[in-house]
DNA sequence: AGTATACATTGTGTCGACAATCGACCTGTG
DNA sequence: CACAGGTCGATTGTCGACACAATGTATACT
């Protein structure tokens, strides 16, 4: 069923096999694809990925299938079973709370780093991310939403010059993507309105990051990746009945999280 | 050669059909060696990786080294150059300061994240591994003393109990212990003694962490990071003159890696 | 009826071979 | 003598095929 589902919703894009494919292109073009298929939830978690069948899919060999798949497994997106087929990484709602935290303090790291850092060309890249988020946002175009969100945070990371967080920051951002799908998902049934909220934390942020001041922008970075974390726990509780692959392992998730709030605000006194 | 002692090494678990190599473990067992290799510099950095070359010394196929190279390059160990060699990741001292900066804030949270966290089980092994190292110093086996450095400080880490940042500073420790190489290598020379400095930090931050003082732990962490970063850059600006291959960057990797096949093929004439 | 064994099916792990590609070398020309 | 172009060799990128492991199924036995 699964391969059915995923076979109707690629539309057997090029079958030309001769010219216009160069020789390296191969795994790259297959981990791009199967990486967006997985980061839009097209691909659901869980879902095997078939070595022959993704081959015929593409119409490569199993070579660079292969390839892409362990560069996926790499990046965390997939997890490869000894023997096996493949499948894409399963949500852990176990290391929610981790996520959070790793999520939280990169998003500080990088956008402090990109306040002090930025140059002009990197503010600008950062307010044409913007934008587009806010015209996805005006066009309640909620997948394009995600995808510039991810972009606009990533610009700013990127501005802050350190690959080692910048890496790090794009897998968390990517794991996020995910989770903002699945949010919107469940937020379209019920037709209720976007929030502007987000707008407005990134015109603050990146007013910011245009005057130079870490302080603020560290703090603001911070607060809207509490306002994910708000958002999204309280969606997780609100469809913890809805769906019961989410709340096999939510309820320790959940104590850990508000245990994580407590020592927060322990900490700032 | 190694194929042959390979084989012999192992004691038939299961003598049933084949030689004694399981199924999977080819790949595992190419990417460990390849590895430790790396980190030990026993591959210098900007170094060629021969497909073929590498197939023939574990006695595998290509496939199985080409899959160790492509997780290895994911552990941004390895430069997959299109079409032409792979070669171990230079040191790039431009991205030094950027280096420095992530081990830092790794681990300070890292540190303090298993100040809070960390069960007896984790104290356990945390004081198995400082035990070790000061084994390590006492017999001037600077390689025991670089590995187990890392093993202390990872310990730490997963106590921590993030995987994210577990991640991230398990690569940051490997490329710590590329420069440690580098660094106790010309010390050797100069047979300068190594300082018991390391120990006495290792002993106060394994006694914050007993404590549960998460603050005493991470300021303890973030000057034991900046311990590295001082000596290290001393020991730089100390060779800076003396080796040049401090310097490499891809260009000049390539550079070597051409030199390497003259040699190569004027061997075989 | 329940359990254990044998079998068939599916998909991976590994291999050897072929072709494309890039760098190195050689040659001819200004 | 320097440089441009062509050729050669070496190494990767890709492929199809085969063997092995694991799962699911049917059958026989207790």
């Amino acid at each position: 069923m699964d391969a059915a589902a995923s076979r109707l919703a690629v539309p057997a894009i090029k079958p030309a096999r001769d010219i216009g494919r160069r020789r390296g292109t191969g795994p790259a073009r297959i981990y791009t694809k199967i990486r967006e298929d997985i980061l839009c939830l097209r691909l659901r978690p869980g879902s095997s990925l078939d070595e022959v069948g993704l081959a015929k899919r593409f119409g490569f060999s199993r070579s660079p299938v292969r390839e892409a798949l362990i560069r996926l497994a790499g990046d965390g997106l997939v997890d490869i079973l000894p023997n096996r087929s493949a499948i894409v990484a399963p949500f852990d709602l176990e290391s929610l709370p981790r996520y959070l935290e790793a999520l939280d303090l990169m998003q500080r790291v990088t956008t402090r780093l990109a306040a002090t850092l930025r140059s002009d060309e990197d503010l600008a890249k950062i307010h044409s991310a913007q934008r587009a988020f806010e015209v996805a946002w005006e066009q309640c175009d909620t997948i394009a939403m995600i995808e510039a969100n991810r972009a606009y945070h990533l610009a700013i990371a990127e501005a802050g010059q350190n690959p080692y967080f910048t890496a790090l920051y794009g897998r968390l951002l990517d794991e996020g993507m995910r989770m903002l799908h699945l949010h919107f998902k469940f937020r379209a049934e019920t037709q209720e309105p976007t929030p502007d909220l987000l707008t407005a934390e990134h015109t603050a942020i990146t007013k910011a990051l245009e005057t130079s001041d870490a302080d603020l922008a560290e703090r603001l970075a911070h607060e809207h990746a509490e306002g994910f974390n708000d958002r999204f726990i309280r969606f997780i509780r609100q469809n913890l009945a809805a769906d019961i692959d989410l709340a096999t392992s939510t309820k320790r998730a959940l104590q850990e999280v508000s245990r994580k709030k407590r020592r927060k605000s322990a900490n700032a006194k």
